[in-house]
DNA sequence: TTGTAGGCGTTATCAA
DNA sequence: TTGATAACGCCTACAA
């Protein structure tokens, strides 16, 4: 079956052209006459033929495809980036392959292998949860391959970051639970190994200290910040005492405890307010709606793409490291009303 | 910088060894020695090789890969879909391209072909909901490759299907709202080119026959079933007497739909009881909580690419059609409590 | 404008 | 167990 697949040798034997003109026929070149280019497209379209990449790409060199790497598709926000990302590719002619690491360093290896061996043009990157070293990546940079870090940034060495303002989000977030009023304000954080929650939590401390605030360390609960840790978290909470107000680096941990603490007839924002961290879909609708911090994400995406095929078209990339840093916004819905 | 890509050939120049007993080493050949091949596997470190994927391809004529395209990744079933996919395809050794339609037939044309001239070895389809011609895949399936139809199944001609009983569950659903008292059930329904949705409307209307509740086709909305449609369709149902029950074909109209009508101070479920479908996470936490129709999604991903590996590994693609279906079941929530 | 020839990096076949 | 050689399908100097 497989076997019967039309090459550009079959056309050029079909018409008695040379292969090289049947090559740069289908390529559009303007070295081939109108005549010419017509025969063999009609050709081309009668035999089903359907050109391979593999080999185009092999002869190039070039893929006209990157990588992209993001913890799990199925969060909102990645989704989001995803589709500006998607949007650039598409008018810049370049195809996009998905990947995601499931917060897996290992499979986040493996990807950037596959990658790698697939030989794409460059790499866009949201690291795993897990990811503390960077010498798969570090590998994959020195070879001169563009790569740059979205979200999650990598300030280990040089490199390429697209990130929001975490600090200053985080710090209004919490400003503003304190402007309402509350004395007792807790963090969940995220791991520390990613930059982001390190600001994050940098952020609800700074506010903490301008207004005076005490500070505990029982105060900041650190863990995944899953669905179950939102949960744990809550149970943690209420062991605390008077707590008030609750600043979490993501909305899905901050709904998780909300919805366990209304079952335990706690109010919200009455007893305990909060702020999230996302804005993902699901904060505006649940009861009450979600105040959170809402991402640039789509933009995000078409920010860090745009740079990436700057590099990959300049190939200055060891040279161009910068950090490109997008304003997020803070939304207050019920959650944290006054 | 690329140009100094490692190849066998530098591997071998370096040890005196041919690029040939390089190649089989690396593939891990048993016709290498142990201690050739321990040399060769330390070079290859040292030299920081890094297989080229897509000579490897070309040559074996078998990329490992396969495609998978769904409207879009932000869905949480197709995302439970891809786990699926991905988990299976991780045991058999493929990798997985993963593709989004936005639900347009042009986009889906492209990916198709990107797909093909990338050669991967099959593909893994749920339709655009504009797509009423299989030309693209007839093609592609002409030149036996293999492909596997999932919850929007395609039955124009001899294909393979993964789906799930969609008029069960429908007839269910419906049941369901009938027997808590609803007498005047609207169905909010999806185009009528995907089969799923005629076999949703299908379900709906056997159940009203069989209870005998009169049926009139101002009962029938039919939208893209997006947001926005939900809205409008509550709207619509507002303007016809006495509506007291909604089978939405899709969680995301529904709940848009409820948010519309809570603000228009009716009662859900007391004025209008509603059942969604798909399971969407959002639906649970709602208020009310939407009762819906869970889908065995991962399951689904694992069934039909264990299916398409079968394919593959056989080549009697043609000869193979069949139709897997899957069973969901009915989640009653407060949306239509008794 | 078209043809010739060689090679991209790998692997399969055959021979040694 | 290893080596020599050709080929996968395409593209691009270079020559005509």
């Amino acid at each position: 079956m497989k076997n019967n697949t039309v090459t550009i040798h079959d056309i050029s034997k079909a018409l008695g052209i040379d292969s090289s003109t049947v090559s740069r026929a289908l390529n559009n070149s303007d070295r081939v006459s109108k005549k010419t280019k017509e025969k063999i497209f009609n050709k081309a379209a009668e035999l089903g033929y359907q050109r391979n990449s593999l080999a185009s790409k092999l002869r190039t060199n070039r893929t006209n495809t990157i990588g992209v790497i993001v913890p799990r598709i199925s969060r909102h926000f990645f989704s989001s980036v995803i589709a500006g990302i998607e949007e650039t590719a598409y008018k810049a002619g370049f195809d996009v392959i998905i990947c995601q690491s499931l917060e897996s360093v290992d499979r986040e290896k493996k990807l950037v292998e596959t990658l790698l061996s697939n030989r794409v043009d460059g790499i866009l990157i949201s690291i795993s949860m897990e990811t503390t070293n960077y010498e798969h990546l570090n590998n994959y940079k020195k070879n001169g391959y563009p790569l740059i870090f979205f979200d999650r940034p990598c300030n280990v060495s040089e490199n390429t970051n697209v990130i929001i303002d975490d600090f200053k989000a985080s710090f209004e977030a919490t400003e503003h639970l304190i402007k309402r009023g509350c004395k007792h304000i807790a963090h969940f954080s995220g791991p520390q190994n990613l930059e982001l929650y390190q600001n994050r939590k940098s952020g609800y401390l700074k506010a903490l200290q301008k207004y005076d605030i005490p500070f505990s360390e029982t105060l900041v609960i650190e863990t995944q910040l899953m669905q179950q840790d939102g949960i744990t978290a809550a149970k943690e909470i209420l062991k605390l005492p008077k707590v008030d107000g609750v600043f979490s680096a993501n909305d899905t941990a901050a709904i998780s405890a909300i919805q366990y603490l209304k079952n335990q007839d706690v109010k919200i924002p009455e007893d305990i307010a909060f702020v999230g961290f996302s804005n993902e879909p699901i904060s505006a609708v649940i009861e009450p709606s979600l105040s959170t911090i809402n991402q640039p994400d789509f933009e995000m995406g078409k920010v860090a793409s745009s740079l990436l095929f700057e590099q990959i078209k300049n190939k200055k990339y060891a040279s161009e490291n910068q950090t490109k840093i997008l304003t997020p916004s803070l939304i207050i819905r019920n959650s944290s009303k006054f």
